[in-house]
RNA sequence: GUGGGAGUAGCUCAGCUGGUGGUAGCACCUGGUUGUGGCCCAGGAGGUCGUGGGUUCAAGUCCCAUCUCUCACCCCA
């Protein structure tokens, strides 16, 4: 029997990791200039953790959880819930009045895969606990936007807000009044959320429900005054930054703990997907977690959702091998002897050195010097070792020269430090 | 969970209405240069045509089953 990876599970491969490496680097940077601090956590948590944030009846916890049942665990879905588990957990509030994170790692979901979509799979996740101001959902999204700026990235940002526990039961009251009313006008999967999650019908694809819908009640009307006031400032906020956003109240959440702002990342050729990346305010769940009375938002980012954009944007760019500074080239065994030892001190000296050890002919350890992409070439036969000497191929300018090993690697490296590398 | 598409060399793929598996491209190895890379030329290696049945004188090709991948629905980053 062939071998070979899970459904929905990938192997990033060099060419690929490259890219990943990239946003890695990049959203470090980025976080850091904005005052967050890394935090790693546990792939598996308590399912309880899960249940109690996400929501009992969403499809995540219901039907997509890699869950242990007999150990009561599960690998986490997604890492806002981990993330505050550790945040009350450890007391983290107690340090200072306004705490910001930001996290990277795998998620599960066991969701059939597809473009954009895999059942493990990987976000950025940023954070910030312990404060509502509406500066501080427009710089989180501001740095979103930024992000995705600095990866070469285009997104549309869309801006809602789902107000609060004191305003959205009546509005969702009002919602499934007008969705009954026209009951047999939507598709069978609208009616059947009409009862188990009526807001989803508000993003539904089909066409005819994106009409019937526009009429709908809208949620910008339902809000009560303070999430109202909330929304307008955030919108201000943003106007100030000079962040592009649009207002779209059909904009929903998968998971149940999301208030007032929310906001997604809009980007093409992610397949059926679109959102690159998602968050939003959750004013009430670290309380109900069992932690302090702290508000909070966040959001995340698919990584393989930003390297399929970023592998559109750019198929130009060819992965390069970075390049390697001398190739020593060897014949015979002593000198193969002679030249790992060669490499060795090399690579002590912080040279990216690199030789083969299976005897190849000089042409063949050429051509890998080649595709190695490597400045330097260094010949060394039994003749040349004989004499305590080798030749030094720049490989760029196509020239070489005789040079002494009698003073050891030391000098070598002085010869490459001169020769700019 | 539901539907569409596809499985031929390491990769990308030809292969028409069944008639000997492709000088195909990329990659790999060897030689052209007894010790000098990229370009070029010549040669070479590499495949149970996803798997199992069936129809047929003959199946990569047609039929059935099955596995896998993929796209989409659902849902979501």
């Amino acid at each position: 029997m062939k071998l070979k990876a899970l459904n929905g599970f990938k192997d990033i491969l060099p060419a690929e990791a490259i890219g990943w490496q990239q946003i890695e680097y990049l959203s470090r940077d980025i976080f850091q200039r904005f005052g967050y601090k890394e935090i790693r956590l546990p792939i598996m948590e308590e399912t309880e953790l899960f249940a109690r944030s996400i929501g009992q009846a969403t499809d995540i916890v219901e039907k997509e959880m890699y869950t242990f049942p007999d150990k009561g665990i599960t690998l986490r879905p997604e890492a806002t819930a981990s993330l505050l588990r550790a945040f009350i957990e450890h007391n983290m509030h107690v340090q200072q009045p306004v705490t910001r994170l930001y996290t990277f790692g795998p998620m599960f979901r066991h969701e059939r895969p597809q473009k954009g979509r895999l059942r493990q799979f990987h976000q950025l996740d940023a954070e910030i606990i312990g404060a509502d101001e509406p500066l501080v959902d427009a710089e989180m999204m501001a740095m979103g936007q930024l992000l995705l700026t600095e990866l070469g990235l285009e997104a549309s940002l869309e801006i809602n807000s789902l107000g609060c526990p004191s305003c959205r039961p009546a509005f969702r009251e009002k919602l499934v009044a007008y969705l009954q009313k026209f009951e047999v006008q939507f598709c069978s999967d609208c009616r059947r959320r009409t009862q188990t999650n009526p807001l989803r019908v508000l993003d539904c694809k089909n066409p005819r429900c994106r009409e019937l819908v526009q009429n709908a009640p809208s949620i910008l009307h339902s809000l009560c005054p303070d999430c109202k006031d909330h929304f307008e400032l955030v919108q201000d906020a943003m106007n100030n930054l000079e962040v592009a956003y649009s207002v779209n109240r059909f904009m929903v959440r998968g998971l149940d703990y999301y208030t007032r702002t929310t906001f997604e990342f809009i980007a093409g050729n992610l397949g059926a997907q679109s959102a690159v990346g998602a968050g939003g305010r959750y004013d009430g769940l670290i309380k109900d977690l069992g932690g302090p009375e702290l508000s909070g938002i966040g959001f995340a980012m698919g990584i393989e959702r930003l390297v399929l954009l970023m592998q559109e944007k750019k198929n130009s760019e060819q992965c390069q091998p970075a390049a390697t500074d001398i190739y020593v080239a060897a014949l015979g065994d002593d000198a193969t002897r002679y030249a790992s030892v060669l490499v060795h001190s090399l690579r002590k000296n912080g040279i990216k050195a690199a030789m083969d050890y299976s005897g190849r002919s000089l042409k063949a350890q050429m051509k890998l010097a080649g595709r190695l992409n490597s400045r330097f070439a260094l010949i060394l036969g039994d003749q040349e070792l004989e004499n305590e000497e080798a030749i030094l191929r720049n490989m760029k300018k196509q020239d070489q020269q005789n040079i002494s090993l009698q003073g050891g690697p030391a000098d070598l490296v002085k010869i490459l430090e001169i020769s700019n590398i």
